[in-house]
DNA sequence: GGAGATTAGGTTATAATGTTGCAATTCTAC
DNA sequence: GTAGAATTGCAACATTATAACCTAATCTCC
């Protein structure tokens, strides 16, 4: 299970390592870590909610970056393709990876009350796919999991 | 497992099959089962492909129903909530549930190529819903899973 | 069967999300 | 330096989904 999200934590220390690991990345795969692209990645990072293309836009805008539409996806594909942040279909939002050059499925719990999302660990998401590609002879390219509900504090709000 | 999408099979069964286990649905909850309602759901049924709400709109359009986004996105809410239909996110389409009634979470595969959908058991997700509650302390209400890749019948077309 | 409540549908407009196409720029490799 | 590739800027557009407001149908209870 990746780190616990509701624990509380040096959040700084979250956006500095994933820029840091996504440097590396880049590096070991050639890729370019823009500053656009970069400054991307750290927004999606500002805190453990995923976050919408449109709710980017802005920030960019105040910092003097580009701010149209293609930039912002353009900027989420590249960071996309390369495992460092997860799409959340249900919420049309992304979010950064916890654990990103290892290949695994995209597999979070998401707080409808607060919006905070925690990925977890996706190994059972796996088994689905060889049951699936075992009984029916499909060929499982991608996976994603999303679950809904209350996070702890959330409950606790009552 | 739900039924075999991949193997050959009468398809008006599965339309008529849907519409009379969503006759009796909606008489147990008290809910009725309006024309567009149904003819929304036998559309989603027409095949085994997840159908956009757009893709409706003409369809119903041509059979002199009233044909505005609102229409069938009402429709399609209906049946979501009586668990009719499930919605996969990564497509934003909708596409018949094959055992409504029995609360279950949403888990697709759906081939990339021809775009066809098979629901799969979700035991295992319930697992990992477990498994995050018992770690995490969080409160699972929904959960949905998507997988993508390649069905039989298009590994073989190469 | 009629008054009032509830549910469903019609209509228009608009919001939110995501894409295409092309020109200009920047980087990389030779 | 220069050719080719990758990246960015920019404008328009496409797709998906909802808001707001009103009318019509249906149900409930007397
Ligand atoms: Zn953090
Ligand atoms: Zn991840
Ligand atoms: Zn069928
Ligand atoms: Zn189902």
């Amino acid at each position: 299970m990746a780190q616990n999200v509701y624990k509380a934590h040096d959040h700084h220390a979250c956006i500095d390592s994933a820029v840091s690991r996504a440097r590396t990345l880049c590096e070991e795969q050639g890729a370019r870590l823009t500053p656009v692209r970069q400054r991307v990645l750290e927004l999606v990072w500002a805190n453990h909610k995923p976050v919408g293309a449109y709710d980017l836009l802005p920030k960019l805008a105040e910092e003097g970056f580009n701010s149209a539409p293609p930039t912002v996806y353009r900027a989420l594909d590249f960071l996309l393709d390369l495992g460092l942040v997860h799409r959340i279909s249900s919420l049309n939002a992304f979010i950064g990876c916890t654990h990103p050059g290892e290949a695994h499925p995209s597999c979070f719990f998401v707080c409808r009350e607060c919006g905070e999302a925690q990925e977890l660990d996706a190994e059972q998401v796996n088994k689905i796919a060889r049951q699936a590609e075992q009984m029916l002879g499909v060929k499982v390219e991608q996976q994603m999991t999303e679950l809904m509900g209350l996070c702890p504090r959330c409950q606790d709000a009552v």
